[in-house]
DNA sequence: GCCGTTTTCGGCCCGACTGTTTTCAGTCG
């Protein structure tokens, strides 16, 4: 880390979290353990830069930050080094922290493998499990040993694998460090990341400069650059010391959009289009448009594509081969209204609900639906009916005083193996909107599954089904059940399905949603958020909505709050609710 | 490590499921 260039939240956050999954290797307190890695999540969620927080004194007033949070990230801050964190990896060997990625293997698992047979990595442990030296362990069995071996063939192709946001991330912190460079004129995120593909291998930069080979050096020579991997004239590529692969390609600038374009990609596309243009006498190279014996100069991108004598296409939709036009009304980030599905410290959020909803409306979105977990998730201190009537009191109350966007009362409660919901229809009655999600019993076989699914959506109680599959991004596979039948059911019943813009779930998984929106059925793209920063994941959800061609119309989430809650109660049977009362927005005088 | 005190030490998220056991440990949500 360079002076006067303090570490940010996230690479605090992950020395944190590493610190977490070390002590629990070496078998250090529990409670300590969970201490280091919810001060990790913490870190990552605040609104504000740690370091400038840990300057003005406002660190220690947030939750779960005390003393020592502060004295670990005052020296993260000052010496870009943290003592306990070395300490910690001399002593574990980093595949062994790997191991713990393995579904089924936890601390103590991976410890007992460790120690006892000297297994390392996963690749060792493959091997063990090949061998069947793992059955034979303490408390290990047969199908412990074929349970491993899965999830070690999952994490293999997970492997190298980055999502969305971890990348886009990666992408912006170099973007930033390069902007302040002399040498660079433009500078673009391209490939699969512009595209916003939900999961990507790395993040591909370009650029036009001065000069290309000062942008290079200075590409290459990033604080936070752990390995250089190649270095030509015009490109390189690097490996950032989060583990991201980086590459940056320096063209002319007369060649700038035609780049652009290719470079973004698809394969496919670029082949398409490429083709087109050369039907109409043009060649199309990372080079430029060239026409006859001349370099055509491009104004914007979507000159290419009228080369091409096809509309332009906007890069969300650029998987696709074919130039299909994208719908007039295909869904944009402003079109999203309310947040719908957020958590507060009434269960397992970080923040207070006025808090969550001043930061809503902070971001620009018109009302703000409340929607902690019921009291089976008593792991995330999920809410019973007393605890649910508290809250509304509250919302009420926020509501009367008129300082922040409307707070709809709402509710993720949970679906039951059954596929009845957790709180008494009287209690669900109550909420203006009820989200329905799983959270148990993730791997019951396909057809209770799909039954369950099946009774919970043809609830009247229920407005949307939350993160229906329930996969994990890099993490865990789905719950197998069929989509097709949940989706009429949906459809006959009414009941919206949710588009979870988490960047580790996206779920409803793209490929469904075109399905789901083809049928009728409301897609309500939630943020999900736990804390203030994970409202703004909402522009995940919206890349996976446009790569599913998602229009405006086709978004319970674009609805305004009066035509959102005559929705809601449309899907009860009731007659939409009186207009939500105008008031002037504060320091505003009434015209 | 953090929190909240009955202020300096004890408690911290808990129930279900799985696969292993033969009464329960480990993992997960």
């Amino acid at each position: 880390m360079a002076a006067g260039d303090p570490p940010d939240n996230d690479t605090i956050a992950a020395a944190f979290a590493e610190v977490s999954d070390l002590l629990e290797l070496t078998g250090d307190n529990p409670h300590r353990v969970r201490s280091y890695a919810s001060v990790a999540r913490t870190i990552e969620g605040l609104p504000r830069p740690a370091s400038a927080m840990l300057a003005d004194g406002t660190l220690l007033e947030v939750k779960g930050v005390g003393e020592g949070t502060a004295a670990r990230v005052r020296e993260l801050v000052e010496t870009g080094r943290l003592a306990l964190l070395d300490e910690l990896r001399a002593k574990v060997p980093p595949g062994v922290v790997e191991l713990l990625a393995v579904q089924g293997l936890g601390p103590k698992r991976v410890r007992e493998i460790w120690q006892t047979l000297g297994v390392s990595s996963p690749a060792e442990l493959e091997y063990a499990c090949l061998e069947n030296r793992l059955r034979d362990l303490k408390g290990f069995g047969d199908k412990t040993q074929e349970n491993v071996l899965k999830g070690l063939g999952f994490l293999r192709r997970a492997r190298g694998k980055r999502l969305l946001s971890q990348a886009r991330a990666a992408a912006e912190r170099t973007l930033t460090r390069l902007q302040r460079c002399e040498a660079a004129l433009r500078l673009a995120v391209v490939g699969p990341v512009r595209r916003m593909v939900t999961v990507v291998d790395g993040v591909d930069l370009l650029a036009t400069a001065h000069d290309a080979a000062a942008l290079l050096e200075a590409f290459v020579t990033m604080p936070f650059v752990a390995q250089v991997r190649a270095r030509t004239a015009t490109s390189a590529s690097v490996v950032l010391e989060d583990g991201t692969p980086v590459s940056l390609a320096v063209v002319d600038e007369p060649a700038w959009f035609a780049a652009l374009f290719v470079a973004t990609g698809s394969e496919a596309h670029v082949a398409a289009v490429t083709a087109a243009a050369s039907a109409r006498g043009y060649r199309l190279s990372p080079d430029g448009l060239v026409e006859g014996r001349h370099l055509v100069v491009l104004e914007e991108e979507e000159d290419v594509y009228r080369a091409a004598g096809a509309p332009f296409v906007p890069p969300e939709l650029r998987d696709d081969a074919a130039p299909a036009p994208a719908p007039d009304d295909l869904l944009v980030a402003a079109d999203v209204r309310g947040v719908l599905h957020a958590h507060t410290r009434w269960s397992d959020g970080a923040y207070s609900v006025r808090e969550m909803a001043d930061r809503a409306r902070e971001l620009g979105f018109s009302w703000f639906a409340v929607c902690d977990h019921s009291a089976a998730a008593s792991y995330a201190h999920g809410l019973d009916a007393a605890r649910v009537r508290e809250q509304w009191a509250e919302v009420d109350a926020l509501n009367a005083s008129g300082e922040t966007i409307p707070v709809l009362k709402g509710i993720e409660t949970d679906i039951l193996p059954d596929g009845s919901l957790d709180l008494p229809e009287d209690v669900l009655a109550g909420f203006d909107v009820v989200v329905g999600s799983v959270h148990s019993a993730l791997r019951q076989a396909p057809a209770v599954m799909t039954e369950r699914l099946v009774r919970a959506v043809s609830s009247r109680f229920i407005h949307v089904l939350g993160h229906p599959t329930g996969r994990l991004l890099l993490g865990r596979e789905g719950s197998a059940f069929d989509v097709e039948r949940v989706l009429d059911a949906c459809a006959a019943h009414g009941t919206a399905i949710e588009l979870n813009a988490n960047p580790h779930r996206l779920d409803l998984d793209e490929r469904w949603l075109r399905a789901a929106a083809d049928r009728g059925i409301p897609i309500a793209i939630d943020p999900d958020a736990h804390d203030l920063r994970g409202l703004e994941d909402v522009v995940y959800g919206v890349g996976t909505a446009r790569r599913a061609r998602l229009r405006r119309g086709e978004v319970l989430t674009a609805l305004d709050v009066d035509a959102f809650r005559a929705w809601c109660a449309r899907r009860r049977g009731l007659p939409p609710p009186a207009p939500w009362p105008v008031r002037p927005a504060p320091g505003e005088e009434e015209a």
